[in-house]
RNA sequence: GCGCCAAUAGCUCAGUUGGAUAGAGCAACUGCCUUCUAAGCAGUAGGUCAGGGGUUCGAAUCCCUUUUGGCGCGCCA
């Protein structure tokens, strides 16, 4: 909340407190508990500018009738010196609350004073977050769901930075474990194909062409010299080559895409600095391990069913559940993947991190508890980790939903995605959706160069107020810094529902810090969006009054700041021509 | 079978911690440029908030239940 709207909510919420105490002193409500009460922005402007439920929500402390409630409050509440103009008692027991145009000229002001870090605010008191997205597997190109994870994530730790966090983005990279193994596999099969076609593809490979041309690639280079060779040696070369490659291509994706990680982790670290085998000895000493047909197993079941009940849930809804222990260690001695990411997020915290968040695949949502609980068992907190799962993602061109690549005949990629939609585009439209609904991608629409096109929509607001600046300062005019005065002769609806949207600015970005849904920020700045065409289209900014024109200048300047500052924290680009 | 997520206008979706007459955009129809970007704005029309119960001053929102859809319940990740 800015700091304007959070003195005039607080002070608000005060005086109100202040003259149910007097009534309640001057025995005209009865003695008894505050009543929990909220201020809020009504949905319909002829409410208000604020409204509070006070006297409903009171009703039973004040054993009177929430209109007559209303009357005694406010015959004792005290506004002088506030940003309250007048109030009225309306419906079933609302009090609404207008605001002065002191209000929205000092809003202006606090815009134009801060600038480029308007929006910012100290919510998130420097804490170290982590925010983990994409983390794609390194055997194949990235697909779709990358596409929105890494807009999501990305916009999610811009939010959280402007919201005073201190944020770190990370990418996992699993290069290790039982999927190189399966890569490798696959790359063998399809160097020796090359020699000797009537060579078995695993049924478990990866079936995906690239596997085929990056093999392709090394037989280029190294001709049939690895035919004869050890099947181990073998592998190990096909990896060293094509691993490296596709790990540089995702980071090349991603550059392409805007986003810039702090650190590509590598999970092959984990496994090499032995903090793999270190959980499993930990969890020994914890006594959560035991052997079975050969495995390690960790005792899931048991401290989840703890985490369960320690939340209320009943003994026969965890038994529905059918909670099952998890291998640790394989017969064949390799550690899984949950081992290694139990040994990970320990790194996290270990690395100083107090809060995680992990941007997942809705398919993983199995994985969720349990990691979680490994976090409490090995003497860390699960509550600090939190995962945002996102939904699958559906291509749409013409309508229907888009499986295959028109240019390669294969599944759509992250890469054939942004070779047709703008970067903007593609991040706008991405954050459009909450994660935790499914989303369908539509095409036609993120390629069109319109306003129908959500991005083009706010762009061409902000390109919009830099052609008025540019305009008038063309004709001479000095654009200069307005008297409170002048600024109060911003009156017209049009005006004052611009400024008090432009207000909320930060408290939008708290709020959306706080959900974890950057989507409410690309909601906002819409709003804004079209508050200011309607704003451009009710008052003209180049008038005879050079007062006015002046007052007018700042409010599209100060949305000029919104937008902006939205735009650039989202890295979009922010055009002043269109 | 059990669990997680969803269901709002013809289509795509908003709807803050429960609030006043449920909102946009697209599609349809009607207006607004001799003056700041019409990539814009204003208006008309469009609804059993999936169905049924409950909680209370008040429910699209919270609880229960039914239906429909997506996903998950591996020595895969």
């Amino acid at each position: 909340m800015s700091k304007t709207n959070r003195n005039v909510y607080e002070d608000l919420r005060t005086k109100l407190e202040a003259a149910i105490k007097a009534a309640q002193a001057a025995g005209e409500l009865p003695e008894g508990e505050l009543p929990s009460f909220v201020l809020e922005e009504p949905a319909d402007r002829s409410h208000g500018d604020i409204a509070t439920n006070v006297a409903m929500a009171g009703a039973r402390t004040f054993r009177t009738a929430p209109r007559k409630a209303a009357e005694i409050i406010l015959s004792h509440i005290d506004l002088e010196n506030s940003f309250i103009e007048k109030y009225e008692i309306a419906g079933p027991g609302f009090i609404n609350f207008f605001l002065s145009k002191n209000y929205f000229a000092s809003v202006l002001r606090e815009i134009e004073t801060d600038g480029d870090r308007y929006g910012e605010s100290d919510y998130g008191k420097g804490e170290k977050v982590m925010v983990e997205f994409v983390s794609a597997n390194p055997t194949g190109p990235m697909h779709l769901g990358n596409a929105r994870g890494g807009a999501l994530g990305d916009c999610l730790a811009a939010v959280m930075d402007k919201a005073g966090y201190d944020v770190w983005r990370e990418f996992y990279v699993n290069d290790a474990g039982n999927q190189i193994e399966k890569f490798a596999n696959s790359l063998e099969a399809r160097y020796l194909q090359k020699y000797d076609p009537s060579v078995e593809f695993p049924e478990d490979g990866y079936q995906g062409e690239d596997i085929t041309e990056r093999a392709e690639e090394f037989a280029a280079i190294h001709g049939d010299s690895y035919v004869s060779v050890d099947s181990a040696e073998r592998k190990q070369a096909l990896v060293d080559y094509a691993l490296p490659l596709n790990i540089e291509r995702m980071q090349r994706d991603m550059g392409k895409y805007k986003i810039n990680f702090d650190n590509w982790f590598m999970e092959s670290t984990l496994h090499e600095s032995g903090s793999v085998k270190e959980i499993v000895e930990l969890l020994k000493s914890k006594d959560l391990i035991y052997e079975q047909d050969g495995a390690l197993w960790y005792k899931n079941k048991q401290i989840c069913t703890e985490i369960l009940l320690s939340q209320g849930k009943s003994q026969d809804y965890i038994d529905k559940l059918e909670l099952k222990d998890d291998v640790l260690i394989r017969q064949n001695g390799n550690p899984t993947y949950f081992a290694a990411d139990i040994a990970y997020h320990k790194n996290k915290f270990d690395r100083g991190f107090e809060r995680l968040i992990n941007i997942w695949g809705a398919d993983h949502h199995g994985h969720v508890m349990r990691l979680k609980g490994a976090m409490n068992a090995i003497g860390y907190n699960g509550d600090k980790l939190d995962i945002v799962l996102m939904q699958l993602v559906r291509l749409m061109r013409d309508g229907k939903p888009v499986k295959m690549s028109k240019r390669t005949g294969k599944a759509i990629q992250l890469a054939d995605l942004l070779e047709e939609v703008p970067v903007d585009s593609a991040r706008f439209i991405f954050n459009t959706r909450e994660a935790n609904t499914q989303m369908d991608f539509d095409l036609d629409l993120a390629i069109q160069q319109d306003s129908q096109n959500p991005v083009y929509y706010v762009q061409y607001a902000h390109a919009r107020i830099c052609s008025i600046l540019r305009n008038i300062e063309a004709e001479g005019v000095q654009i200069r810094s307005c008297t409170d005065d002048e600024l109060t002769m911003l009156t017209a609806p049009e005006e004052t529902e611009l400024i008090h949207l432009l207000s909320a600015f930060d408290s939008e970005i708290v709020a959306a810090a706080r959900d974890y849904d950057p989507t409410k920020v690309t909601k906002y700045v819409t709003n804004v969006a079209t508050y200011f065409h309607k704003f451009y289209n009710a008052c003209r900014v180049k008038t005879d009054d050079e007062s006015l024109m002046q007052a007018r200048l700042t409010l599209c300047i100060a949305t000029k700041t919104v937008i902006k500052n939205v735009l650039e924290m989202f890295k979009i680009t922010c055009p002043e021509r269109m």
